[in-house]
DNA sequence: TTGTATGCGTTATCAC
DNA sequence: GTGATAACGCATACAA
């Protein structure tokens, strides 16, 4: 492994000089600035980010905190885990995964947390290191957040089942007391207000099983040419199965789904869905935490919503 | 942030005899490291992994090398990712992800490498730092591996449907050439062979959809209580889609997997399928790249296989 | 603009 | 068995 030593050698100058081409560059002059830079490709250097990390007193370690149970999130999480380390390597920071609250930061930096209850807010609130959140913050709250935004999404969903001509349009939301879920409601009720159209809300356990009997209840009573707005893609699948033994999607009815990771692609046929851009929440998610460690200034609390996007599928006229 | 002064101080000793205490607690007379043991929950230390990691010139950190399309394997990944940071924690280090296998090595210990293909093999082979892959070595490799025991699983499927009392057995295969797909349908095999039954081995793409069109185009052919051994959950679910059309599972006909991750539980009827223990699979993974990272001996190839478990749920009798 | 000295927190080495 | 000292690689403060 090379070091500073290394490069100032091979240069001709002292170390701190290597240190400033890297550090500040605009304090050296340019010939030496040239210099080290060759020298730095010659010897193929690269920082030693433990010993920055000591020097600077960081750790350069951002924590994922996930608090929700993996089992009910599953493919949410490999996509996103994926693009939060990229951008965290991008600014030369490392990830760790953790499940435990309560677990000692005195070797992180920052934590990005995910899929807080409200049993976890005390907890939360304890924290010593720099937090934010992936998902909307507990009302009240003083927490940062990062999130799809969530009423825009289902907003989208529902002007899109209008637009598709279905005559009437309701809604299976998802019965959880979280904000999120909240939103996502609003959504269909903003729309539909708009229309003067008469809402039809449903709530069901977040799993295509439970959608599917809450559907096959009630669907020989629903007329045809019904668009059914989706809080999550888990509960379109359902909406999807229990309709599919008697009609045809997408000729009789329309789905549409929420998320746009994995489900709606294996769903036969697969869902017209809103998509939440996991790379671009991750990206933020890393700026914020990044900004907070890095900076003095006092923390202001900031949400971050972000636009979704509708993929057209085959649930949908 | 205490450290190994305050500790010092508040046990009046010098701080070496406190990080022997720590490191090497036999060299330290009972008194004293009792006297410093009480120190150190006194001041709440723990040590800082930055310095420890530049006096013994590692990084701590270990990185998971997913060459694979994430996409196609989404499901699979999140669990596995946190079960190896669990275990990581546990020993010590963090994680780091990456999806680029020329990527600089000089600020990790060691690699996690996942869903290697031909292309990736001479890259590998060029990496200086130690190396343990997730799933079977390529043939003739001195790479070492941790993987489900992939025979032995479609094995367990095979031997089951038999027992399940199924007249005839096929198998939907995976249309990779890879090691673990090779494996998989030599369990089939192995089994039909000691039982002198007649083969019938087919393969798809490892997608839902290619498997649901295959069956669908020779469905109707297929005399009743044939059980359909599957090498994916993937497949098996679009064999069950394409069977649930026109037939009954699991009367007339059984359906069994490979994977036990999520798709199983979103499918309906559920998969019965053989679950890869993907903590167990994390744990071992990790001992062995920890140990690797750590002993200064040669590293012997080794190769773990990790029996599955029969997950008996709703799509075979 | 450049170089020297010092310290971050830890551990190994070598005295005692 | 215990303690003083140096070293890991880097960056800050200060001197030149």
């Amino acid at each position: 492994m090379t070091n500073l030593n290394d490069v100032a050698r091979n240069a001709h100058v002292s170390k701190m000089t290597v240190s400033r081409v890297i550090n500040h560059p605009e304090r050296v002059s340019d010939e030496l600035k040239e210099l080290v830079e060759k020298a730095i490709q010659d010897v193929g250097y690269e920082p030693n980010r433990m010993a920055k990390a000591l020097v600077n007193k960081r750790h350069y370690v951002i924590r994922f905190l996930l608090l929700e149970d993996v089992t009910t999130v599953e493919p949410n999480y490999a996509k996103l885990l994926i693009h939060i380390a990229n951008y965290l390597q991008e600014s030369g920071y490392t990830l760790e995964i953790s499940t435990d609250l309560a677990a000692s930061t005195n070797n992180i930096d920052g934590m990005i947390v995910s899929g807080w209850r409200q049993a976890d807010l005390e907890g939360l609130s304890l924290v010593t290191v720099p937090i934010i959140l992936y998902g909307v913050a507990p009302e009240n709250s003083r927490l940062s957040y990062v999130d799809v935004h969530n009423k825009q999404g289902i907003e989208m969903a529902t002007q899109y089942m209008i637009d598709r001509g279905y005559q009437d349009i309701w809604y299976i939301g998802i019965a959880i007391d979280l904000p999120f879920a909240k939103q996502r409601a609003l959504g269909y009720r903003s729309v539909m207000n708009k229309y003067g159209m008469s809402q039809k809300v449903f709530a069901t356990e977040n799993h295509a099983h439970s959608a599917d009997i809450l559907m096959t209840n009630m669907v020989t009573s629903i007329q045809s040419n019904t668009g059914f707005v989706c809080a999550t893609d888990r509960i379109a699948l359902g909406v999807v199965r229990s309709l599919t033994r008697i009609y045809e999607v997408p000729t009789d009815f329309g789905v549409i789904g929420f998320d746009g990771v994995f489900i709606d692609q294996i769903s036969s046929p697969q869902l017209t869905t809103i998509r939440q851009p996991l790379a671009l929440i991750a990206k933020n998610l890393v700026k914020e935490i990044v900004n907070r460690v890095e900076s003095d200034e006092e923390n202001t609390k900031i949400e971050v919503n972000i636009t979704p996007e509708l993929i057209i599928r085959d649930s949908t006229q």
